[in-house]
DNA sequence: CGTCCACAGGAATGACGGGCGG
DNA sequence: CCGCCCGTCATTCCTGTGGACG
């Protein structure tokens, strides 16, 4: 193709952009962030939250809260709401009322939990390097210099807790009795409800002075949500009925997630846009449900460190067999022999059987501890995502795609006897 | 009913790079 | 520069275990 071909192409492309009318009134109406200014079906969670949180805007420290609930209900959205009004009212009367958002799964450790809020408060301090004891002591004494009430939100609160352990939740919770002229109050907000097993009695009981569910949506408490959502970000027409029906029921299916909702009825937006449809039909909705599972799936996947990525070979080689499931045990094998064609050193069974379990979480396979009675205690391992996927990703993996177009009897060398594992 | 497989998964420990304060 | 502590990743050693088989 000559370059003034290519020329031509592109302002073929530009032209008909312009020409087009877009479907989108307003896209931010639907991103994550956005926070609209009422919350169907969450008015008894409001309420709630604003009245334990109230004593705030006398210069008492409110209650602490904890908040539970599936991703998509609405509780980081919600608290932050009602605390950007609380805030506001605040500042019209005297009082200096501060708040820290903290997303624990984004921030991920004590000390970097710490380093966060003093650094939101102006302070620097070494982003390593300190012990958390003195850290903690210096947070302390910024929060006491500060002379102010604090609300501190920590969102997905159990993913700090999972890997760091409750400490920091107990020295949170006792702060108080150290500052002489700040007080703190700590929201908690967490995704499942197994996380209070995790915690100390004392903990539990003194972070959850007071307590509130978010409950999952339904299809048709998600229909309002989107069509409150939709008439914001779409042209008149764009949408109708049939569309936010179904992205409710999709979305329905899976736990009520509204973020799901707005991410389908986004994409498949996008998709009517770029085909330029004049509004969004099932096939789009159907069409971004695919489209939002592949770049998921994509994006984890090509970030996975070596070995991570190397276990979902072997596990996309066993699959080519014709097995039920796969065992810890086979993914071993299957991955030392990789190792070795690769040249590298490979890890322990304990620190692959950890692994597998971090893939699990990921929801790039599906592993579920088994007993085989006689034969044994072991994982049942499948792939959780479609085998061409594991293979387009890999193919442009420099490292991988040399292996990748072998079979399992190459790779094993003389196919390993099996024990019979169908049914 | 006990045995024993093939691991699970906890705990302790270590190597390593980063970054402090002195 | 040193000594210390951090988080992260990994190893080593370990005890625990559901249930088919004998």
């Amino acid at each position: 193709m000559s370059a003034m071909s290519v020329k031509n192409a592109l302002e073929d492309i530009f032209q008909k952009f312009l020409e087009k009318q877009s479907l989108f009134k307003n896209r931010e109406a639907l991103s994550h962030e956005y926070l609209p200014d009422s919350f169907p079906h969450r008015d008894e969670q409001i309420k709630f939250i604003a009245e334990v949180m109230a004593p705030a805007l006398r210069g008492f420290k409110p209650s602490n809260l904890f908040i539970y609930g599936k991703t998509g209900t609405g509780k980081t959205a919600v608290v932050r709401y009602v605390l950007s009004i609380l805030k506001e009212m605040a500042g019209n009367l005297f009082s200096s009322l501060k708040t820290f958002y903290i997303n624990c799964r984004l921030v991920g450790s004590e000390y970097r939990v710490y380093f966060t809020m003093c650094s939101n408060l102006g302070f620097r301090v070494p982003f390593t390097g300190l012990s958390i004891g003195e850290l903690f002591e210096r947070f302390c004494r910024y929060l006491d210099e500060s002379r102010a009430l604090f609300i501190i939100v920590l969102d997905e609160i159990d993913a700090l807790v999972k890997d760091s352990g409750d400490e920091i939740l107990y020295n949170l919770t006792r702060i108080n009795e150290i500052l002489k002229y700040s007080k703190v109050s700590l929201i908690g907000i967490s995704n499942n409800l197994k996380f209070k097993e995790l915690l100390e009695p004392k903990v539990l009981s003194s972070l959850s002075e007071e307590e509130i569910v978010f409950r999952p949506y339904n299809a048709s408490e998600l229909k309002d949500i989107l069509w409150q959502r939709a008439k914001l970000a779409f042209y008149d027409g764009v949408v109708d009925e049939g569309t936010i029906n179904l992205c409710s029921a999709l979305a329905a299916s899976e736990h009520g997630d509204a973020r799901r909702a707005l991410d389908l009825l986004r994409v498949a937006g996008e998709l009517a846009e770029r085909e330029g449809s004049d509004k969004i039909y099932e096939r789009h909705v159907r069409e971004a449900e695919r489209r939002i599972e592949y770049d998921r799936v994509m994006e984890v996947m090509k970030n996975l460190p070596l070995h991570s990525k190397l276990i979902m070979c072997s596990l996309y080689f066993l699959e080519q067999s014709s097995l039920e499931y796969s065992i810890t045990g086979d993914i071993y094998d299957v991955y030392n022999h990789l190792c070795s064609l690769l040249s590298t050193f490979p890890l322990t069974q304990r620190r692959v059987s950890g692994l597998i379990n971090e893939l699990d979480s990921l929801g790039l396979l599906n592993a579920r501890v088994t007993s085989f009675g006689r034969y044994g205690r072991s994982k049942k391992i499948k792939l959780a995502v479609e085998p061409d996927l594991v293979y387009e990703v890999f193919s442009r993996d420099s490292r991988l795609k040399s292996i990748l177009n072998l079979r399992l009897e190459e790779i094993c060398g003389s196919p390993k006897k099996r024990r019979d594992r169908t049914g």
